[in-house]
DNA sequence: TTAGGAGTGGACTGTCAAGTCCATTCTCGG
DNA sequence: CCGAGAATGGACTTGACAGTCCACTCCTAA
C-alpha cells in the first residue's frame, strides 16, 4: 500500500510539483488548471491523481511546501551565519539580488494570497516558514549581541520581527509596483537600527561594515 | 452622457458593489461567484450586468477601488495630521486598532493577492494607494522636520517608505498568522527610529542606508 | 519468466459559473 | 398622464474545469 514509489514513479511526482509550482508563479494559482498542469509537465490527469488522489487541494499543499523550502534555501548560507556586519550585508544583498531576479513572482505571496480564509493545511505551512525565517534573524542578532557589536539590551525576536515585516512588506509592495526600493530601503533601515545600537559600553563598534 | 443613472439605480450599483466587497473579504475574490453576490445583494444577473457590462472584471475593478478608499479614510483624521509625537502615536494606535477589529480581512491584501500577473487596472489601484499612503507618512516626517523634532539630515521619503513597508508586512503576516504583534512592533520601529534622531546636528550613527 | 502492481494515456461526465437574451416593470421628465 | 429609457427577473447558452474510469504498458521482485 501506501508509499510504493518506485523511482520513476518518485521523478514524475517531483516533475508535476515543479511545474504546476512555476505556473502558480506566473499566472496564479486561481489562473491555473490541473489541465495546465498536466501540459507543462508531459503528464496526465490520471497521473496527476494517482499521485494526488485527493486532486487539486492536495496539489497546491504540495507546492506550496516546496515553494516555503525554497524560500530559505535560496538565503542560504548567508542566513545561518550572520555573525559580522559584513555578512548581514551579504545576506542583505542576496535577499534584494534573488527577488529583483525573480521579478514578479514570490512563492510565498503566490500562495499566501489565493488561500483566502479556508484552507487551513496552506496557511500552517506559511506561519512555519515565517517562523523558521525569523528564528535565523534573531539567531544572528543574537551572535551579534554575543560579540559586542549590538548591545545586550536589544530585543533580539522584537527586532527580528520588525524586519522580517519590512522584508515581507518589501516584497509585497514590489509585487505591486514592480519597485524593489521599499525592500531595500526596509531591510537597509532594519538592519541600520541595530548598527546604530551603542555596542555594549566596551567597544564602540569599529564594525567593519561598509557604511 | 454615461450618467444616466437614476437614483434607484445608484443605490443598486452600490449596494453590489458593498456586498461584492464583503464576500471578497469573508470567502476571497475567488471563492466568490456572481451568482453569490447576486444572491447576497439581492439583485439578478441581468442588474450586475447592467452595471458592470464588463463583468466580473469590472465588478473586480470597482470594488478594489472601494476598498482602497477604505484604507485611507479608515486612517483619518490622524493619518492628515502627523504634527506631533502624540498624533503620531495617535494614528499608529489607530491603524493597529483598525487591523486587529478587522480580524483575518485586510481589503487591500484581499485583492493585491488574487489578481495574481494580469489585471493592469486592479494594480493600478493598488499601486495608487500604495503612493498615497506612503506621500501622507512622508508628509507626517516632514511636518516634524520643520518643527525640530526630527532632524532634517533625515530622508523623509525613504523612511516614510520602509515604514510602509513594515506595516504591509505587518498586516500580512497578521493575515497569516493570526498575531498583531509583528504590526505593532514595525510601526513602533519605524517611528521610534525617527523619535531616536537627534533633532537639528547632523547626526553620528545614520539610521539607514549606507551608500 | 511471469504475475502483480506501479505507471500512463486519454476519453468521458457532471457540475458550476460567466455571460446572454428577452420579456416585464418601474422612473421620471415633459 | 404618457412614453422613452432605465431597472429588473430569470431562464438559457456556452465553456471550462475537477474528478472518474478503464484499457494498456512497463518495471521489478520472486
Amino acid at each position: 500500500m501506501g508509499s510504493t514509489l518506485t523511482r520513476k514513479g518518485l521523478a514524475t511526482r517531483q516533475r508535476i510539483v515543479a511545474g504546476a509550482a512555476e505556473l502558480f508563479r506566473a499566472r496564479g494559482v486561481a489562473g491555473t488548471s490541473l489541465d495546465d498542469v498536466c501540459e507543462a509537465t508531459s503528464t496526465s490527469k490520471s497521473q496527476l491523481f494517482h499521485y494526488f488522489p485527493d486532486g487539486r487541494t492536495q496539489l497546491i499543499a504540495a507546492v506550496a511546501q516546496h515553494e516555503a523550502d525554497r524560500v530559505l534555501d535560496d538565503q542560504r548560507p548567508e542566513l545561518d551565519q550572520l555573525t559580522s556586519w559584513a555578512a548581514w550585508r551579504a545576506w542583505r544583498d542576496r535577499v534584494v539580488g534573488r527577488y529583483r531576479d525573480q521579478g514578479q513572482s514570490c512563492p510565498l505571496a503566490v500562495l499566501t494570497s489565493q488561500l483566502g480564509p479556508g484552507s487551513p493545511e496552506h496557511r500552517e505551512v506559511v506561519v512555519g516558514l515565517l517562523r523558521q525565517w525569523q528564528q535565523k534573524i534573531a539567531d544572528g542578532i543574537r551572535n551579534m549581541q554575543a560579540s559586542g557589536d549590538v548591545a545586550s539590551s536589544v530585543d533580539a525576536d522584537q527586532h527580528a520581527a520588525a524586519l522580517l515585516a519590512g522584508i515581507q512588506g518589501g516584497v509585497m509592495i514590489m509585487l505591486a509596483t514592480g519597485e524593489i526600493s521599499h525592500l531595500e530601503v526596509a531591510l537597509d533601515q532594519g538592519i541600520g537600527v541595530l548598527l546604530a545600537t551603542p555596542a555594549q559600553s566596551g567597544t564602540p563598534a569599529q564594525s567593519g561594515v561598509r557604511a
